[in-house]
DNA sequence: GGCATTACGCTACAGGTCGTAGCGAAAGCT
DNA sequence: AGCTTTCGCTACGACCTGTAGCGTAATGCC
């Protein structure tokens, strides 16, 4: 989580519960203050421990905040509803839900910003938030497939799993934070009809 | 543009210049230095103007890089390429190459993060950018009517108008800034299959 | 032309944050 | 015990913020 564990075992370990106490500061003053006003001094202040402490084990606001956003996204699972279709509006509720959690959309947009900027926090990203949900959907066709709700793989299913995931995650999110209106269960069925009916029309 | 116009007939007017300059001045300090790097001091000074000037017009870096940003958006056009689907492939390829400019996908991300604990700041975002560019699909919309390739309104389109802009805006951004894979010309077409295959077997 | 009004550039300022350094004390391992 | 590393604390220079005051420049009105 960190940016170093050198596997050094000799001196103090290092206090896990400073790890903790710390993420869970960094997600309620993001709550509070937004990511241009949050300042890791307060993070410390609230966290208990000193302004040196969060500095030993982050490098900057937005390393801290990426891996805060890491524990929020870690929530989601996918439930397997019996069909496609309710596997996908369910993902899709449940992602608009964890949205809806003021620390996670704060911190979601504003890694991505800064990251727009930074190639170490981009690989940072890709690997702690994107590389996992790109799961959900592979599941959820794994689990198709053998319902027999669509056919098994004849070519490679890359570039397929990569455009489903930015259509389900990019219209939630664009929904959410930029349209800025809710993600109901009506939204939900009517994006799952058009992309469901969509990806079988094309494949077809 | 800025946050008052008094309509004052007196004295001497403020510089339109200096509003060009300033506006200059931001999309290129975002580009080097991110949003958590920018400040106004800098811009003021590479703007050629005074500090105090930039804080008489703007209230905050993000009334600032609100409106710098809604400059990048006003390029966005629909040319008529005459099939709905080209048109919709046009517009993804045209929003996918402002989304590659740096200022754009920075200033864009910023501003949205920090719009979500602003209300002011969520109320100039939609006004400037959202409902702007929904001015998109209201008229590729209208011209697939006219062409007969998809039946006339039956019932309030607007629903059905902000599924399209989500869906649309949310999957290039997505690609775009956060699974960092470029949206190239085989891409937008998969994308334009699904989409407007979906939407004429739920609509049918 | 003279006058009021407003914007401009410039300087200065208090307040806050940043990121680092140094110190002694605490906690673990051998 | 002795060694090593982390801990909390304080202090520090540097930077950014947002405002105030000053003299000057530009415009409209009389």
């Amino acid at each position: 989580m960190q940016s170093r564990t050198p596997a050094s075992r000799t001196g103090r370990p290092r206090s896990a519960a400073a790890d903790t106490a710390i993420l869970a500061a960094t997600r309620e003053a993001l709550v509070e203050l937004g990511w241009s006003k949050l300042s890791l001094g307060d993070v410390a202040t609230r966290a208990g421990v000193a302004k040196t402490t969060v500095y030993r084990r982050w490098a900057g606001k937005s390393e801290l905040v990426t891996d805060a956003l890491a524990t929020l996204f870690d929530q989601l699972v996918l439930p397997d509803l019996g069909s496609l279709r309710a596997d996908v509006e369910g993902v899709v509720l449940q992602f608009a839900e964890l949205l809806e959690q003021p620390a996670t959309k704060t911190a979601l947009m504003a890694v991505v910003a800064e990251a727009t900027h930074d190639d170490a926090l981009r690989q940072r990203l890709r690997e702690k938030i994107v590389a996992r949900q790109k799961r959900l959907v592979v599941e959820g066709r794994r689990r198709a497939q053998s319902r027999g709700e669509i056919p098994p793989d004849t070519t490679d299913p890359g570039p397929q799993i990569d455009l489903i995931f930015d259509m389900i995650a990019g219209a939630v999110v664009h929904r959410t934070l930029v349209s800025c209106e809710p993600v109901d269960s009506g939204w939900a069925a009517r994006f799952t009809a058009v992309l469901l009916d969509g990806l079988a029309a094309a494949a077809g």
